[in-house]
DNA sequence: TTGCTCCTCACGTCACGTGAGGTGGC
DNA sequence: TTGCTCCTCACGTCACGTGAGGTGGC
């Protein structure tokens, strides 16, 4: 807190993801956002690198896999409980208790790796129908430009 | 128009969509489907192959690129053209032309490829942060597993 | 004739967009 | 002090969801 952590305003932050200060208040009072970012109602609202890195996260999640708000608050509810997993790995000396943290947090990230790779199949099966478009149309081209410089030549 | 090709029922189009019957009806009312499907106002919609290989495209651009109906309706407009130009290209026999016309189908094409790869950049970028989690957790984990094998054995 | 799915309004909802009117900090 | 960005309502919009009440086809 006594540091000076580069704290930025929200058209900054807006900006720099590409979003509205409108989003970011909206995600704020979804509860997506933690309302720290404002220390009493009417101020203005200030961001450190920490909260444009999850903001960042949010929007890639949101764009990248079509999540619904609801989801992502699911997401970042678990999120938090792997961090405070994660907090309590730091404290115990149970190894057994530390292995079913981790265990759960790699469930969980491999959830959501099946997620991306579903939402990245779909997306190869359009390329390759576009790709194969593709290769039909260059064809038909490189046939036309043959049969025209035939006619040159005959 | 006489032979009997299969048309069947929206309710059975939308479930094998994965969507429902208002999605359908609403695409209709914004233009994005021939509204041909519906002889009457009021009478049962029909549609036959064809017709659900089309919704089948819009719905697999909706997600897969997140587009706007505008965006999509703007796609099919240009993939109407396209098709135009393809009757065109069957009539012509100027070799000019015809070259143009395939020409502007492939720069077409290439933009909806264009858009298809931004959108899997940000995914595979998604995954590979993922991916790293997931050694990072997997490391540690095997690590716990050393550690209490080797308090037996100690 | 009985169900079932379909139809058309029409209002609700989710995720913001867009001003209206006013206050705060370099 | 002047701009600029910020603030809070609050209504609008897009892409449907969800009944309400009624008609059509195997």
């Amino acid at each position: 807190v006594s540091a000076v952590t580069g704290r930025c305003r929200i058209g900054e932050v807006a900006q720099r993801l590409g979003i509205t200060p409108r989003t970011i208040r909206y995600y704020e009072e979804r509860g997506l956002l933690p309302s720290t970012s404002q220390d009493q109602k009417g101020r203005h609202r200030l961001y450190d690198e920490n909260d444009v890195a999850r903001l960042q996260e949010i929007i890639r999640l949101r764009d990248g896999l079509g999540l619904t708000l609801d989801d992502l608050k699911e997401l970042i509810e678990a999120e938090e409980a792997r961090a405070a997993l994660r907090n309590e790995l730091a404290e115990t000396v149970d190894d057994a208790r530390r292995m079913e943290i981790v265990e759960a947090a790699l469930h969980y990230i491999e959830r959501q790796i099946a997620l991306v790779e579903a939402r990245q199949e779909t997306l190869a099966s359009l390329r390759g129908d576009l790709v194969a478009k593709r290769r039909m149309a260059r064809t038909r081209l490189a046939q036309l430009r043959r049969s025209r410089s035939g006619e040159h030549h005959g």
